[in-house]
DNA sequence: AATATATTAATGAACGGCCATTAATCTACT
DNA sequence: AGTAGATTAATGGCCGTTCATTAATATATT
């Protein structure tokens, strides 16, 4: 049931999707489902927190890794995220920004706490390439924002049987970070 | 009205934005709103035609510029999408992803052609790059993707008064975007 | 094994709320 | 007087959720 709501969030969002659709298209009545969730939004919670588990987890480990190149940490970092975005379908939505306001206080919370510990996650990866000389003295947050944008994206617009696999987009996105950020000058960075 | 709606819609989304609530911000009763748009649909429309154009109008005519250079419209393309994007107050969520369902589907084609004259542009820009030595032989497709979604996030996340100027983001993006499509090789690229 | 009891899953019916929109009427302006 | 803008009252529709009931399944008891 829960895959099915997700699917249907993604597909046309949140409030487009009512119980009933999620009902008929689960195979029971929407009343049932309440045997199951409290309500709408622990519904959302739950497919939103799923995710957010599915792209943190495996590269949660990076945050304690001061040993492994930072290269290859931003290669895995990439890599793991851009592959979980694309294990899921195409979407015209990223609910990850549209449905936090249908969350109450609490979960919301929950939710935006995962994006900062990816946030925490790759600015540290990027600080560790500055501090081993791979990229100059950069403003990190901005770096940080840039390649999740180029990678969330992706979701919007990747199709699996046109243009680029997945690897192919895997190698793109990685070597066009390395070498933006590489490129980038002192000028531009600020200290925070 | 159209800026009260506009406002609204990029605030708490299309649906979620009800024509009470234009009425009580606008200042007027929601029936009253029947005398300038025929519909919810139409309001939606005119907003996004309307960003839609300022965001395609100063760069239209680096679609027929083969004269410049490709950097210098590289350039002057990003600096000219990303300050209309940031002209605008920062939202949670990106009207143009999640309000197309909304539409009729003429409509929405309508908008979608906007999209399709953007992304054409910006591959031109590459394309020159290319054809000028400045970048490898790449993906036009990808490399305008990424570009695009580096900046059109930017108005979810970026705050006028912390961190970065705009001026400063568009130098950051500009750089990591030159840096990053010279440095790609041959691999990568695929024949479309 | 059969039966009684408990639990879980599923449903029909309905509620109160909100919505976009319309028709009729009113008000202000020229 | 005519018109544009504004309002009131109402409509039909959809929504999330609740409640009472039923059906199916699991567990405990004899």
């Amino acid at each position: 049931m829960l895959e099915t709501a997700r699917r249907l969030f993604w597909e046309k969002g949140y409030r487009a999707t009512s119980m009933r659709d999620i009902g008929i298209s689960y195979g029971c009545k929407p009343a049932n489902i309440y045997n199951f969730f409290s309500d709408k939004e622990e519904i959302l919670f739950a497919v939103l927190r799923e995710e957010m588990e599915r792209i943190i987890h495996p590269i949660k480990h990076l945050e304690d890794d001061d040993h492994t190149s930072p290269i290859e940490q931003l290669r895995f970092l990439i890599e793991c995220h851009l592959k979980v975005t694309l294990s899921y379908r195409r979407s015209a939505r990223l609910l990850f920004d549209v449905a936090l306001d249908n969350l109450s206080p609490d979960k919301r919370k929950k939710i935006i706490d995962y994006r900062d510990t990816y946030d925490r996650i790759i600015r540290k990866v990027i600080r560790r390439g500055i501090d081993a000389g791979f990229f100059p003295k950069i403003d990190l947050k901005l770096a940080g924002f840039m390649i999740a944008s180029m990678i969330t994206r992706t979701r919007i617009w990747f199709h699996p049987k046109q243009g680029a696999s997945v690897g192919e987009l895997v190698d793109f996105i990685f070597k066009f970070a390395l070498n933006g950020l590489s490129g980038l000058k002192r000028k531009g960075s600020r200290k925070r």
